[in-house]
Formats: structure tokens, C-alpha cells, sequence
DNA sequence: TAACTATACTACTTTTTAGTAAGTTATTGC
DNA sequence: GCAATAACTTACTAAAAAGTAGTATAGTTA
């Protein structure tokens, strides 16, 4: 059961390979949202999943979550220090598949 | 079943965004190699495993495979051009998670 | 002639990931 | 008192990914 690291590069990808934990850091780079707002930018995510990434982002350390005890409820996500660091990764990401798509 | 690309990243996670496609090419990044010695080089994948993913990695155009007519078969893989222009993202990925394992 | 070799394929099972649909909450506004 | 609200939560199902174990191949060596 326990994740065995060999190469750092193994470590990355249980913390972020998944289909959507990429999309949503990638979208948090512009700044806090709101949870709603997020999840209305990551096309085609279903409610279930939304909540349940963005709570495993939290307890893996790469997203921050405020709620504001008002009432209809308010939440809003940004990344923590740790998930900024991510960037130069995502934006490497992103940039590799518009160039792939544009060959 | 189509694959909507909303976002040139979702692209490049559904083209290498699974457990062990990004460990495969970032060990063939060292070069061509034969067959066993690159699956022995992938800590803990399994034979079916291995197989199934780098014959994915050539249908996708990532990796080229050179088939030796000899017995016992000799087969050797290497990364394509359009593997190698994931270098600096494989390599960006793999730093990371040194980077954040040593905090 | 039988074991050994390197690579791959197959059938089957388990585990992980993702999707659907319904229910919960507490306050506001009609 | 009933609907609307935002953000979950739960139970259930479906699909994808991964694992296990066994089989095939055809020359070479013992």
C-alpha cells in the first residue's frame, strides 16, 4: 500500500497526477477564488470531484481554504506557498501541450 | 469518450498524466536502451505494465521502438523528437519533487 | 531433448478514480 | 412556511488503471 519513491520525479506524480489536481492548481495561479467561481473554470468537473481535489490539495499542503461562517456558506481557495511553487511545473505543462497542439 | 481539451495543460495530462508513463520517458531521456534493461531501470512496474505503457508511449508518437529480428528478441527504445521536447518538463517535474523533499 | 533466453500477450482480478443523483445546512426574502 | 442560496456530503455505480499469473516464441547451449 505505501507509495515507494525511487526517483523524486515518481514523488511529484503521486502528489499531482491526477486529471484534475493539475487543472485546478493551474487556475488558482490568477489568484483566490471563490469555490463556486473555480469550480465554474474547470470545464466539465463534476461537484463531487471538485470538492473532493481541492480538500485532498488542502490536506497535501498546496492549497489554502478560507470559509467565512456566513450563510448561504462562503469558501474561497488560493495556494499556499508550496502550490506557488508548482508554477514554473504547470505553466511547463500547459506551455508543452499548446505547442504540441499547434504542431 | 472524446477527450475535451479545454486547456492546452488537461492536453498534456491525458497524453502522459498516468503512473507511469512520466517515469519511462524520463529514464529514456539517458538515451536508447534495450527493452529488459529500461524495465529494470523502473522500480516496481510490472511486466504487463511495462509493455502496456511504453507500446502507448509509441502509438502516441513519444517513444520510437527498434525490433531486432533475432532469437531471443531483442527490442530497443528510445525517446522521439516529440518525446525529447518533454525534456525540460520532465526534468522541471522531477526537480521539484527534489526540491520539496528536502524541506 | 530439455532448459534457457528476452519480449510480449492473454485472461482474470483488484484497486483507484470518476460520475450521478439525492440529501443537508441555516438564513434571507417573498 | 416555502423557495432560493453555496458549499458540501453521502450512497451508489461505472469506468479506467494496475496487478498477478500463465502462455508463446524459436533458436542456443548443456
Amino acid at each position: 500500500m505505501s507509495k515507494v519513491i525511487d526517483c523524486p520525479l515518481n514523488y511529484t506524480m503521486n502528489l499531482i497526477g491526477t486529471k484534475w489536481k493539475p487543472l485546478i492548481l493551474f487556475h488558482l495561479l490568477e489568484g483566490e477564488v471563490r469555490s463556486g467561481i473555480l469550480q465554474k473554470k474547470i470545464q466539465g468537473i463534476s461537484n463531487k470531484m471538485f470538492t473532493q481535489t481541492v480538500r485532498e490539495l488542502e490536506k497535501d499542503g498546496l492549497v489554502l481554504r478560507k470559509v467565512f461562517p456566513v450563510v448561504p456558506p462562503k469558501v474561497e481557495y488560493c495556494l499556499s506557498k508550496r502550490g506557488k511553487s508548482l508554477e514554473t511545473v504547470l505553466r511547463g505543462l500547459d506551455a508543452w501541450g499548446l505547442e504540441d497542439l499547434e504542431v
